[in-house]
DNA sequence: TTGCGTCGAGAACGATCGTTCTCTACCTTA
DNA sequence: TAAGGTAGAGAACGATCGTTCTCGACGCAA
């Protein structure tokens, strides 16, 4: 064991933490989980989570922000794997739907974060804001492309619609609803 | 003054009391705002608001209530100033409207309650369950109404996603074109 | 081998939280 | 007028928070 942290160390235990973070205040919120419990949760010092993070705050943003980055790409992945225009944006609903029937989900983790600390940290309501158009810009570049342009609003406020929903009510059904209604606005085949 | 305190008192003093903890659990988030600064915007003793609610939360759960009680009703009031069935599902949207855009507007108090609360209350999360349920009734019997009974739902997520967005982005045109695409699943006049 | 610098483990700090307690004043009733 | 009980004002309590500091251990350069 060197006395000196090598850099690939250094981005193994970040992703351990971020990792440990994110499960954590998706379960039980954010200002519900204290450093302490992070700490636990993911082996490293408390002194060597503040070198990664100087704040609670930076913690919280960049758990936000690598969640964007994973949650948007295994959306797209699963949108590009379908060829048709129309069912790509289809595919958007399939895939909420298993997200909402995957154990443990508690709806959105970007609009929970908004309810928690949207009137308190500047820096994440930017998170959340960003998050949240480039979500409406890739449901609306599938939308358009699938001829339907005027319907790219509408299906993007389904989707935030079902995501809260299903939240909220534990239904994952809202998927379903959700995608009927945006086979509609996108007109008949 | 008299030494003890009347019915008449004690009811006046909790409007009082939920009026401030409403006002600054919406502006604030209600994990970021103490007891003492209910007690300084009620103007209460914090003994006196401890006899009139035993906890914090039986006080977010009565600020809860409350404001489902007020918000439902006055929906309930524009909604059914509209003669027309299908014009009556549209107004939901134009009352919607005009919430998003007052000064001040934070998305829907619910959802941000779930959001800090959620995970750990069960009697928060009782409460805003109740109030989605009774809104997505409110909504389904408007759109029944209205000869459109498949549209209940996603009408429903209309809703629920412009509110949300609106309350993230700040932009009060989500409830347009969450109306224009109502319109849509209601059938072409 | 001897310092030097950085590490991990965990105590400690100051602030703040929800909640309760103390104490004084005053109204009510006999 | 005297006694009793309840009110309000605010200190106090114990817990917990995010963050920092202490301290002993250990790898590395000289």
């Amino acid at each position: 064991m060197p006395a000196q942290i090598t850099e690939e160390q250094n981005r193994q235990a970040r992703e351990e933490l971020l990792d440990s973070a994110e499960t954590l205040f998706y379960e039980r919120g954010i200002q519900a989980v204290g450093m302490d419990q992070v700490r636990v949760a993911s082996g490293l010092p408390l002194k060597r989570i503040y070198r990664l993070f100087a704040t609670k705050e930076e913690l919280v943003v960049a758990v936000l922000r690598r969640r964007d980055a994973r949650w948007r790409g295994a959306l797209t992945a699963r949108v590009h794997a379908v060829p048709d225009a129309r069912d790509r944006v289809l595919a958007v609903f399939d895939w909420l739907a298993e997200w909402f029937a995957e154990p443990g989900f508690r709806g959105c983790a970007w609009v929970n974060a908004f309810g928690e600390l949207g009137s308190s940290s500047e820096a994440v309501l930017a998170e959340v804001r960003a998050h949240k158009d480039a979500f409406r810009d890739q449901v609306a570049g599938w939308v358009r492309a699938a001829g339907a342009p005027a319907a790219a609003e509408p299906v993007f406020l389904l989707a935030e619609g079902a995501i809260v929903t299903a939240g909220i009510s534990g239904d994952p059904a809202a998927a379903r609803h959700a995608r009927t209604a945006a086979a509609t606005l996108l007109g008949a085949h």
